[in-house]
DNA sequence: CCCTATGTTCCCAA
DNA sequence: CTTGGGAACATAGG
């Protein structure tokens, strides 16, 4: 469900609610998940993201984080003044002021509390194999880009998806910002020229601030921290939208599967070199 | 019954 | 080592 637009948004929401607040109670309601316990008392000290993770750190001495992944279909609710538990709440953190539940019917978010410092994001970075994890809105480059993936015989999508390259981009920005760069999803990275990567620099920004902007895309069930609908939906020019036609060319929008995951694009404007 | 799903990881084959 | 394919995780909805 989130990818990096829809977890900033939630970071964002979260800063406005918990930051500095003192946990109350840390209840685990899925036995699946392990974590949360010798909390209560601690306050958030800050509220951070790494690619599509959220971290909130607590103040406590010897530095405790929190890390949350919400993979497919985890969401985070505030329930500021109403104690009604949504089906599928897998934990719920208490504070004085209200209550953060974590809502994930597919039971594949992740939950962990580690000694600050020490995140799966340091993990991610031992295991890239060119070295560096870029987040596309600090140390995003062109020439960067190029560098990671020039020698690399790969389709385009996938190596804009592959979390240990790039953190936060999914399937539904992949298949938008290689629209919005005319680049085919299938395009091996060694044949991007730089020039090209720069166009998917832009298109990667200019994308992902827009989406930040309008609080994250609603295509089926996501919903921000306070239960509404994102706005991004109303600018997707691809996704989602097989068969109807394309903003620039008026061809329809194919559909097809790369890499097991559904892939829209211009069959025209993205046409591979 | 069939198919799909905004994510990640692991195993296996070429 | 690299790449691609498939399954697994677990559930809801069309």
């Amino acid at each position: 469900m989130p990818e990096l637009p829809e977890v900033e948004t939630l970071c964002r929401q979260l800063k406005q609610v918990i930051l500095d607040k003192e946990i109350r109670s840390f209840e685990i309601i899925d036995s699946k998940l392990t974590a949360g316990e010798g909390l209560e008392g601690r306050r958030v000290l800050s509220v951070g993201r790494q690619g599509k993770a959220l971290e909130m750190k607590l103040d406590d001495g010897d530095g405790i984080t929190i890390l949350l992944h919400l993979r497919l279909t985890g969401r985070l609710l505030w329930q500021g003044d109403n104690n009604f538990s949504f089906p599928h709440t897998r934990f719920t953190i208490s504070f004085p002021h209200g209550r953060l539940d974590c809502i994930d019917p597919r039971r594949f978010a992740t939950l962990s509390v580690q000694k600050t410092g020490f995140s799966d994001f340091d993990d991610r970075l031992e295991a890239c194999p060119t070295g560096m994890v870029v987040e596309p809105l600090k140390d995003f480059y062109a020439s960067r880009l190029w560098e990671m993936a020039r020698r690399r015989k790969i389709p385009v999508k996938s190596f804009l998806m592959d979390q240990r390259f790039i953190a936060g981009i999914g399937n539904i920005y992949a298949s938008e910002i290689l629209y919005e760069a005319f680049v085919n999803p299938w395009q091996k990275t060694d044949l991007l020229s730089p020039a090209k990567w720069q166009e998917i620099e832009e298109a990667t920004t200019s994308i992902l601030n827009r989406a930040i902007v309008c609080r994250g895309t609603t295509v089926s069930d996501w919903r921000d921290l306070f239960g509404r609908k994102g706005e991004y939906q109303r600018y997707l020019k691809v996704y989602a939208r097989q068969g109807r036609p394309c903003p620039r060319c008026q061809a329809a929008i194919q559909y097809m599967h790369l890499s097991g995951r559904g892939t829209y694009f211009c069959p025209t404007c993205q046409k591979a070199d």
